[in-house]
DNA sequence: ATCTTCGACCGCCAAT
DNA sequence: TGATTGGCGGTCGAAG
């Protein structure tokens, strides 16, 4: 699995700046800015926990037209993008477009200074305009990967993935992909507990949380079959079993091969990568809302040992069970 | 740190 | 004819 310089260490810092701005634009994609204002402007007093402070910064004049025929205004003072924590950008309004040099040298500086910025679908390619993406690995829509690939061929473009972080950038596929790619960012920065509540209030398809993994493979590109479903929920509710990959093709009715197979072309991860990555984040939810031994956790999160929980915790999140909950239940 | 064992994964191919 | 299935075996990595 590859892995890119990140910043390891996101999981514990200390004071988040927690101010996202989602860059708008004339002709903006009403959906891709939805996404970025539900997850991170809608107030969740429910949590209990500061949330996030959202503001929205046009690189137009208004009004704007947005797909779908309405218009809306927006301040236009792009420094609000260089004291930002985190930069949404939403789309772009035109791949052949090349965006305004304002906004380039905005984003520019915002990262320079420590910020996040984060592409859904076409905002790709102004990560892309600015240089940013360079000898990195990137994705958007499988309709631009080509395009993408071509016009910045200096670009690691991986067309069959979800999202890619690469800890301070982070791109993703399709619109949809933009939810996943948002709520693992609120897993980097407020823990899966808090994360998994966002996505039961998105009512989003539960294996599509994942883990922490930077590299999340395609979701399905064929229809899904129902028996698959069914072993993924009965999985989950068996993670701290001994499962191996015949008790998960027994309990589908398919021969060990066609399930391993077929399960890889929907999840885009092996059966047994994906129970670990399962695990982890179930032990990660242990870690922030009890107060039980690691040995504990690691017995009811279905690893072995202790020992065995820390290995794979450390691969999928890059720190340690114990600095996690460190970080998470302070 | 190193070794052994065992299961997972996947390419290949024949059968359906 | 093309797609899907499932068995085989080599390789790799996890677990202890």
């Amino acid at each position: 699995m590859p892995r890119s310089s990140t910043d390891a260490t996101s999981a514990v810092r200390k004071r988040p700046n927690n101010r996202v701005v989602a860059v708008a634009y004339d002709g903006l994609c009403s959906f891709e800015f939805g996404v970025a204002a539900e997850l991170f402007g809608l107030a969740r007093p429910e949590l209990g926990i500061a949330w996030y402070d959202f503001a929205v910064v046009s690189v137009d004049k208004g009004p704007l037209r947005m797909l779908g025929g309405m218009t809306m205004k927006a301040p236009t003072d792009l420094g609000a993008i260089e004291r930002a924590g985190t930069v949404v950008l939403p789309g772009w309004r035109d791949t052949d477009e090349q965006p305004p040099e304002a906004l380039l040298d905005a984003l520019r500086v915002a990262h320079r200074k420590g910020a996040r910025i984060m592409s859904i679908c076409s905002g790709v390619f102004i990560l892309a305009a600015a240089g940013l993406l360079d000898g990195k690995m990137a994705t958007t829509h499988w309709r631009y990967t080509d395009k993408l690939h071509s016009r910045f061929p200096e670009i690691d473009v991986q067309p069959d993935v979800l999202y890619v972080d690469n800890g301070s950038i982070l791109t993703s596929a399709g619109s949809a992909a933009g939810i996943d790619l948002g709520l693992h960012l609120i897993r980097r920065d407020h823990g899966a507990h808090i994360a998994n509540q966002v996505a039961r209030r998105l009512v989003t398809p539960p294996h599509r949380e994942g883990g922490q993994a930077q590299f999340i493979v395609a979701p399905p590109s064929t229809p899904q079959s129902p028996s698959l479903n069914d072993t993924i929920d009965w999985i989950r509710h068996h993670l701290s079993d001994d499962i191996t990959i015949d008790d998960m093709a027994r309990h589908a009715t398919m021969s060990s091969r066609t399930f391993a197979r077929r399960f890889r072309n929907e999840l885009g991860v092996a059966p047994h990568q994906w129970l670990t990555q399962q695990r982890v984040v179930r032990a990660q939810e242990l870690l922030e809302t009890t107060d039980a031994s690691i040995d504990h956790i690691a017995q009811t999160a279905g690893f072995g040992s202790a020992a065995t929980l820390r290995h794979h915790f450390h691969r999928e999140t890059m720190t340690s069970p114990s600095d996690y909950r460190n970080a998470f239940r302070a």
